[in-house]
DNA sequence: CGTAGACCTGCTTTC
DNA sequence: CATTCCAGGTCTACG
């Protein structure tokens, strides 16, 4: 009884642990933001409401930041005030690891205040929440510039932010992405985070359960332990991302090769020691608080591309996502495949098509039957050959590019960002049918049953094409 | 300078 | 159920 006392109020006061993050979900929804492959280190975790007698569920993130263990969750309130109620929503976190908390728990009254602010500002920053423009009225700015897609899209992600993240880190964990799927990534940077991160050290009470949605197993739902009446307290470890130096020191090809890095095995260690020899995450940060100027987000991209296994995709990546630069516009499939669907009114991105592939399979020999389509005479898809799995070349890069930031302007990378949100899988299941890019499955769907292409309308995007799609979101 | 291959691996889709 | 495809590209070798 005593023990479950204790407990109870030790659990009370780690409730109390939890901070406002000072934000507003219109600029800042963690669904629309965490999971969407900018970090790859945030899981989703479910909690049990401590202060509710049903203990309902509600769901949370873990990740890293820096060395800090950070949870954070969006809690609803309902208020009433004059017979009505209003809802809110309150964006919070708490540090989890031991090393961090406690410092601002044992430590006198001062020193814990500082510290505490200091984590607020740290968990601000990489939210990149001290932007001189809220996120709300960026979108209304995209929306006002290009009503026809982002207008009507702005409402589905709403609070789709763009990260501020460890520059290192950043570029790192995209050189893993090269060629790869989201789930993999993940699990090579976790590997690369356990084998080589500093360790932080987490209490973690035994209710709450890992809901990790693909990275490892699904040991969820598994309620074979039925011990949740007691409390216990393990401890979790969580890694930091490891620093240059470790990785520059301790890693290795054909370590990085068996934890299944594949053939980018060699890009990191090359990367570590290349970036030391530069001066470490102070060389990175220096590109980071160079003026924004045009010519320094030019300079920041042609030293990142210099380093091995960075290319022009990875490197717009860390520059957007790490390192400031905000027009920076990352162009990979399937932000040229929504630009080519939605910003190509004349086929100029589709016609650029033609003459790229990848194919291991020898087509010369048999390739007597060649598509007549020098001039794509009509812009609605002339480069539907054969299923060459498209690549995009640097000059295609720039012209996307080019053509997002002529629509959106200096902060062409948050709408990018948004833009690509709208892709991701649960997203796109939120969208009305009409908003949805159509997929290849749903092209070669459409050849199967009948060449009937949907019929873009494909109309500039100018006239705010009167329909007010109000509000919400279908999550 | 601008373009074809090769390149690791695991998940998904199809034979 | 095994096979093939594809996944948030980059590097290298050639015209």
């Amino acid at each position: 009884m005593k023990n479950k006392r204790s407990s109870i109020k030790r659990r009370n006061q780690n409730e109390e642990n939890w901070k406002s993050l000072r934000t507003t979900r219109d600029d800042l929804s963690l669904d629309r933001t965490l999971p969407t492959g900018q970090s790859f280190r945030w899981q989703k975790v479910e909690e049990y409401d401590e202060n509710d007698e049903n203990e309902k569920k509600y769901s949370t993130y873990v990740g890293v930041i820096g060395r800090r263990v950070v949870q954070i969750r969006e809690r609803m309130e309902f208020e009433e005030e004059e017979e009505k109620s209003y809802e809110t929503t309150t964006i919070e976190f708490r540090v989890l690891n031991t090393n961090e908390s406690n410092i601002c728990k044992n430590e006198d009254k001062e020193n814990g205040e500082q510290e505490e602010e200091q984590v607020t500002k740290d968990v601000r920053a990489y939210f990149n929440l001290d932007d001189p423009i809220p996120l709300k009225d960026l979108f209304e700015q995209f929306s006002k510039a290009d009503p026809y897609r982002f207008g009507r899209l702005s409402a589905y992600v709403r609070g789709a932010r763009t990260l501020r993240q460890p520059p290192a880190e950043c570029l790192i964990s995209f050189v893993c992405s090269s060629n790869n799927n989201i789930a993999r990534i993940k699990k090579m940077v976790e590997s690369l985070c356990e084998k080589y991160g500093e360790e932080l050290v987490c209490n973690v009470s035994s209710r709450s359960r890992s809901r990790s949605s693909g990275s490892s197993g699904r040991d969820d739902d598994e309620e074979n332990e039925v011990n949740d009446k007691e409390e216990i307290n393990e401890s979790k470890i969580y890694h930091a991302f490891p620093t240059v130096e470790q990785l520059a020191e301790k890693c290795d090809e054909q370590t990085l090769r068996d934890l299944g890095f594949g053939y980018r095995a060699k890009f990191i260690p090359a990367m570590a020691k290349e970036l030391v020899k530069r001066g470490g995450e102070a060389y990175l940060l220096k590109l980071r608080d160079a003026p924004q100027t045009e010519e320094e987000k030019y300079r920041a991209i042609t030293e990142l591309t210099s380093l091995p296994g960075v290319g022009p995709k990875v490197a717009g990546c860390a520059a957007l996502f790490s390192l400031d630069k905000k027009s920076v516009v990352p162009v990979d499939t399937h932000v040229w495949q929504l630009a080519r669907e939605h910003f190509d009114p004349n086929g100029e991105l589709a016609s650029m098509e033609t003459t790229a592939s990848t194919t291991k399979g020898s087509a010369n020999e048999e390739g007597a039957e060649q598509q007549r389509h020098k001039e794509s005479s009509t812009p609605t898809t002339p480069t539907k050959q054969k299923d060459k799995p498209l690549s995009i070349t640097p000059k295609m890069m720039k012209k996307c590019e080019e053509m997002l930031v002529s629509i959106y302007g200096a902060y062409a990378g948050y709408a990018h960002t948004a833009l690509f949100v709208a892709e991701l899988p649960t997203v796109r299941e939120s969208l009305p049918e009409h908003l949805r890019t159509p997929t290849k499955a749903d092209k070669k769907r459409g050849e199967k049953n009948g060449e009937k292409k949907p019929e873009k309308k494909k109309r500039k995007f100018l006239k705010v094409d009167g329909e007010n799609k109000s509000d919400d979101d279908g999550a």
